[in-house]
DNA sequence: GCAAGGTC
């Protein structure tokens, strides 16, 4: 790396203030050119720099954020392309939107004239994983770049010099987390929002959606949780039953004021029991003076602002929402006057030049002189700040970078936004306030009591950060032994009393501390509760989840999962930590997860029926016809070949079986019958290529594993057109989901162009597909009978001798296994063998079912299911759980069962099958 | 029309 001629590099940094700065300290704003991109805000800055003794032509430029996005193959992103599980696999693939292709072209053009390619994306997992796409964008205009990546955490002269000169390879095992995050964000996303919007959107009234077609109902793995939260607390409160407590409270009047003196004991839910100890008081009421203990005590400034902080804050003193907060302190860093807004740090670098930020703010009217008072060393209020032990290394905590004493345009938000954090970088370099506390214990009749005193020494930083306070109050002198008859003595009642809704403050610090979102992401996940209708915000920035919210949460919690709780998060947080340092690898963790998260969403499916119970109880059913997972009209599959003049759709009759039928009717009575052991079927935007007249848009069937042979698919694509065998085949062995042909009138019947008709006369004249005899259908096959017979009951395996029966999810035969947990010691069960597979079915539910396929899934949480909270609003909100979880490092965990493989004795987080 | 993560 050295000597020779000049070459050109190529910086990139991941927005254009970074590279402004970046390009700015390096040139030492000497010959420092700027010229514009493609796209209007990121230029391209040129100037000359030596690395490692190389001359070097610096064109520096940015990106915003990240370059790329992952979207599925369009074949999958019609919401009615496919069954929302086929998510779970379908083809992805990351492009550049259009919105950035302007960035794109401007990193191409640069790319290719350059021999270097040096990244200075922000230092975090995200940052590395927008290097690669910038990577990926830059080589393919110029296969020869060389690549490099600079590593800097701070703005700051020296670290940006240093780092220049010691050039790094970009680390592909943090990108890869990313992209497995990505991936996995995505498809359970897609999946299950699909999934229950299509599910409940019609089938019930919901009235606060003005256009309730477009309404969707999201499922997220950050925002379910965050309602999570939210719901929780209110089912707290709901459930909470007021206890009423007693306490003995004590003051004394003397010259030199009033002591109130409280109760050491506290509360005392025995009422018999404290009326004892209050008449032992009363009978001896000479209080002597235990303890006095006088002792210097020092309240300290904030740590340095990170986001979480600013937003907390703001919400706290000025009422504002995270995502206004964020939006005019986005404003504010566009402006220049504060450091850049995202960031997890909460402690400045030694490198920082705080004192510089301090003398700045000298000259403001309001709290000038209190900056001044700061750098006059003689006054002794500067204290080097005290970090709270985050550091992001990627930006600096949130601090002032340009005096103001106020603008014009700025609203009254902004005002106080600049205030605060102008406010709170000077108070973290101040020294904490001091008080003196006096501690008084009385013995009065065995009983003991404390009153305390404050005397504020010196306010310090409390001058300046006028949000805090800290209140004094005197107490008369005591002496130790001295003797008194207290002024009142009294027993009081109290009633506890529920927690408080959570505040926006508290919301933040529970996403926090369970690692939900990111400090730039936790207001979006906020505000997506209230845009969804799951919540709502009251004038004291309280949240209650509105009726559908708690619906939703109510429905996951009655099937016994977790999905609106955290732990699914913070999993995947701890996945990706091991992807980033390479003890786990990305194509494992992605595998794994999907195929545990697959399992989930099929089960979820299979009972959906508690989320219909959920909304049932707080929403009307609509009567629109053809709800459940279809829409109300039907998606197209062709042109009516009877009537030519309207489409044939696909439709869900009530009864639960599929058919395509001509929207002529009852003018036009064309239809075609779909085989009754269809579970799912969607239509396409793939063309049959054999059918005519075109276009026949193929059909994506699911068909129930135990309603069709062993040797048949339960995933087909299929068409309607007539060229499809397999479809043939299974409206012969399963017959349709017309009962009675004859009942249902000659629709198409006797028209050759019906496709409909093709079939069923097929079917009617032809020999048995599955023995090839004439003189029965494969329906009344004697052998294929027994064969269905056998696998739709339960019994003894032949082979093994063992009791089993198949799974209703994969077919592979389920092990009858006995529970071994408080609740259901002993009981019975059967569970899918396949690793891939997490069935589970109670025994003695499968013999009450009649044999019904429906009656049998829903037992799987029955036991679960908790009666006290089938009241509406008004249930009581405990959610008892059926046993206690241990997790991984020990802590009990409340839940019901694992949701990777549904066993009842353990939690996800130790489940054997998560392979963890 | 779906997620969450960057950023303007």
């Amino acid at each position: 790396m050295s000597g020779g001629r000049t070459i050109r590099v190529l910086n990139v940094a991941e927005k254009p203030s970074v590279a402004k700065a970046v390009a700015g300290i390096l040139s030492r704003s000497q010959g420092l050119r700027v010229r514009e991109g493609r796209s209007r805000y990121n230029k391209i800055f040129e100037f000359n720099y030596t690395i490692s003794g190389q001359p070097c032509q610096m064109l520096f430029t940015s990106v915003t954020g990240h370059l790329m996005e992952l979207e599925f193959e369009d074949r999958y992103r019609k919401w009615h392309s496919c069954d929302p599980v086929d998510l779970y696999h379908a083809p992805v693939r990351k492009f550049v939107p259009e919105d950035k292709l302007d960035i794109k072209r401007t990193l191409e053009e640069e790319a290719r004239k350059c021999q270097w390619l040096v990244l200075w994306l922000d230092c975090d997992r995200e940052g590395e994983n927008i290097a690669f796409e910038v990577v990926e964008v830059c080589t393919e205009a110029n296969r020869h770049l060389n690549i490099w990546r600079a590593r800097f955490s701070a703005l700051i002269d020296r670290e940006i010099h240093e780092s220049v000169q010691s050039l790094v390879q970009p680390n592909k095992l943090f990108a890869d987390a990313v992209d497995v995050r990505q991936e996995i964000d995505l498809r359970i996303g897609a999946s299950f929002t699909r999934f229950q919007t299509m599910l409940l959107r019609d089938a019930f009234v919901l009235e606060f959606a003005t256009d309730d077609r477009n309404l969707v109902l999201s499922y997220g793995p950050c925002q379910f949780p965050t309602l999570g939260f939210v719901v929780e607390r209110y089912w707290e409160i709901q459930s909470h039953e007021p206890e009423e407590f007693w306490t003995i409270n004590c003051t004394h009047n003397s010259d030199e004021g009033i002591a109130t003196f409280n109760w050491m004991h506290g509360h005392m839910f025995d009422y018999t029991c404290a009326v004892i100890l209050y008449e032992m008081c009363v009978q001896e009421p000479i209080a002597t003076v235990t303890k006095v203990r006088q002792q210097e005590k020092l309240k300290y400034p904030p740590h340095p602002l990170s986001t979480i902080e600013l937003e907390k804050r703001a919400s706290r003193y000025f009422r504002m929402s995270s995502e206004h907060t964020m939006k005019v302190a986005e404003d504010l860093y566009q402006a220049g006057f504060i450091s850049y807004p995202r960031t997890e740090t909460d402690c400045f670098s030694e490198r920082t030049d705080l004192h510089t930020i301090v003398q700045e703010q000298q000259g403001h009217p309001v709290w000038g002189s209190y900056a001044q008072r700061l750098l006059d060393h003689g006054a002794g209020l500067w204290r080097n700040p005290t970090g709270g032990g985050h550091d992001d290394k990627a930006h600096p905590p949130i601090h002032p970078t340009r005096f103001s004493a106020g603008e014009s345009g700025w609203s009254q938000d902004h005002h106080r936004l600049y205030e605060l954090v102008v406010r709170h970088f000077l108070a973290c370099v101040s020294q904490p306030a001091v008080g003196a506390e006096t501690i008084v214990e009385i013995d009065v009749a065995g009983e003991l009591f404390s009153a305390s005193g404050r005397v504020i020494i010196a306010k310090n930083y409390l001058d300046v950060y006028r949000f805090e306070s800290w209140g004094g109050s005197m107490i008369p002198t005591y002496t130790f032994g001295q003797q008194f008859i207290p002024t009142t003595l009294t027993l009081d009642s109290g009633v506890t009393r529920p927690p408080p809704l959570l505040s926006e403050a508290d919301l933040l610090t529970c996403m926090d501390k369970a690692g939900i979102g990111t400090d730039a992401t936790m207001h979006d996940h906020i505000k997506k509760l209230l845009d969804r209708f799951y919540a709502t915000k009251d004038l004291n920035t309280r949240f209650s989840p509105t009726s559908l919210g708690e619906a939703l949460v109510m429905g996951y919690d009655d099937m016994g999962y977790e999905l609106w709780k955290p732990y699914l998060r913070a999993m995947m947080e701890s996945d990706m930590k091991a992807v980033s340092i390479g003890s786990k690898r990305k194509a494992d963790v992605l595998a794994t997860c999907l195929q545990q998260m697959k399992a989930c969403f099929l089960d979820a499916r299979l009972n959906k029926a508690k989320l219909f119970e959920a909304m049932a109880i707080f929403f009307e059913r609509s009567n629109r016809a053809g709800v459940d997972e279809q829409h109300a009209v039907g998606d197209v599959v062709r042109r009516c070949g009877l009537c030519q003049e309207s489409d044939m759709v696909l439709r869900r009759k009530p009864d639960g079986n599929f058919m395509v039928g001509c929207l002529g009717f009852p003018q036009c009575r064309n239809v075609v019958w779909l085989p009754g052991s269809i579970a799912e079927a969607a239509v396409t935007t793939s063309v049959c290529n054999t059918c005519s007249p075109g276009p026949v848009f193929m059909i994506q069937f699911k068909f129930r594993r135990l309603e069709i042979p062993t040797n048949y698919n339960v995933d087909h694509l299929g068409c309607i057109g007539g060229c499809d065998e397999i479809l043939r085949q299974l409206v012969e062995i399963c017959g349709t989901g017309s009962r009675n042909l004859s009942s249902i009138p000659a629709r198409g019947r006797g028209h050759t162009t019906s496709s409909s008709s093709t079939w069923r006369s097929n079917s009617e004249q032809g020999a048995c597909t599955h023995c090839r005899q004439a003189g029965h259908s494969s329906n009344d096959c004697p052998s294929q009978a027994s064969r269905f017979r056998s696998t739709r009951s339960l019994g003894m395996n032949p082979q093994t001798g063992e009791s089993s029966i198949p799974c209703n999810t994969c077919g592979t035969p389920c092990v009858l296994r006995t529970a071994n947990t408080a609740n259901n010691k002993g009981r019975k069960f059967y569970s899918c063998q396949s690793q891939e597979c997490n069935f589970f079915v109670w025994e003695d539910s499968l013999n009450n079912a009649n044999g019904g396929r429906s009656a049998s899934r829903a037992t799987r949480s029955s036991s679960a299911s908790n009666p006290s909270r089938r009241g509406g609003r008004g249930h009581s909100g405990t959610h008892t759980p059926d046993v206690t979880f241990v997790s991984a490092t020990g802590d009990p965990i409340s839940g019901r069962r694992c949701y990777v493989c549904g066993d009842p004795s353990h939690f996800a987080n130790v489940c054997p099958n998560r392979g963890m």
